[in-house]
DNA sequence: GTCTATAAGTTGATAGAC
DNA sequence: GTCTATCAACTTATAGAC
């Protein structure tokens, strides 16, 4: 619940969020959302079009700072492999899954476009950022010149978001630790 | 539309097989299942107790084809590499994502452990299976023997299960391969 | 801006006829 | 076994009072 502080509109976009996070599009309706914010109907139609119009409110706040939490692991000190064990490492409610990635299982999000942007474009962002950072490492040759950065980029990214699944299938967040241990054995730079 | 051949409750498995993959359970309403599979409110409770009690059947069906299907890749011809590869590369309708997989962003799968078992069981024993294949090239040298087989599995099938998540972001299968073409190359035997 | 009232359709299930 | 009727609750949205 968020009662205080924050304004009406604040409030259901944090709700939204929270919702999305935990139960996706689908399974989220604007009853549930205007009980956690403490509002009522009309104050939503009033601030947003509707609960496409909200949902994408939420998702681009919370796109946006995904996109921050992985730039800051991602862009903090040390060598290259250790920044992406840092990023893999980094503190994750992993039970609770990628509150992005977890969107393109939503079927209304993959059939809206522009739902479906800001989660393309934060995946696509990270995995840039990703690439970049193993061509760092290439050039001062931790990882294997012949590696397609751009390819490694993403399969550290699906190990991430491969993570979640099977972590949530097992019930535990261990299964997640056990496939970012697996990644970061393969991608052990040469001189140890 | 199941409307021949298969008895009443057969049809009901299937339509609700089709729709727990394209929509989820939450996603997925009775009436949109009985439409689908020509039947009326009545056959649905004389055959099954309710929704929960159709979709476990409809997901150990799922469940019991992905694990076959597993299977025939991994334990057919070639080296352990090339099995491997054979799985990573097995054809798959990509951007439907995964029919057990998806089901862990389900809130509804996941709060319940009847539900949730197919799933955790199914990926459990492809990641077996998977460490395996990995143990069997350490022994015939092709993989480094101070591996962790059983994280190396689950490295490969986070893998697949994120691939399906940056495809359906990005709304084209090539962000699968691109993730699988990575794996492949870390996994890349020594004496290629 | 926020609220309640209202509405047409859906959800998940039960009852009972055939 | 299968069907339709019925049900209380919920979904998404609009209208209009305050």
């Amino acid at each position: 619940m968020y009662t205080d502080l924050m304004s009406t509109s604040e409030r259901l976009i944090e709700s939204t969020r929270d919702l999305l996070w935990e139960r996706g599009y689908v399974g989220t309706s604007p009853k549930a959302i205007l009980e956690r914010a403490g509002a009522g109907q009309g104050s939503m139609y009033h601030h947003f079009k509707g609960k496409p119009d909200l949902a994408l409110a939420a998702i681009r706040r919370t796109a946006e700072q995904l996109r921050a939490a992985a730039e800051r692991s991602l862009e903090g000190p040390g060598t290259p492999y250790e920044r992406i064990e840092a990023y893999l490492r980094r503190e994750r409610e992993v039970l609770r899954g990628c509150p992005i990635g977890r969107l393109t299982m939503d079927p209304d999000v993959i059939a809206s476009d522009e739902l479906r942007a800001p989660v393309d474009e934060t995946l696509a962002r990270i995995g840039e950022l990703l690439a970049g950072i193993v061509e760092e490492g290439q050039r001062q040759g931790q990882f294997a010149p012949e590696l397609d950065a751009g390819r490694i980029g993403a399969t550290i990214l699906a190990t991430v978001q491969g993570g979640y699944v099977l972590a949530r299938a097992a019930g535990s967040p261990a299964a997640f630790d056990t496939a970012v241990d697996g990644l970061l054995a393969l991608l052990a730079p040469r001189t140890a």
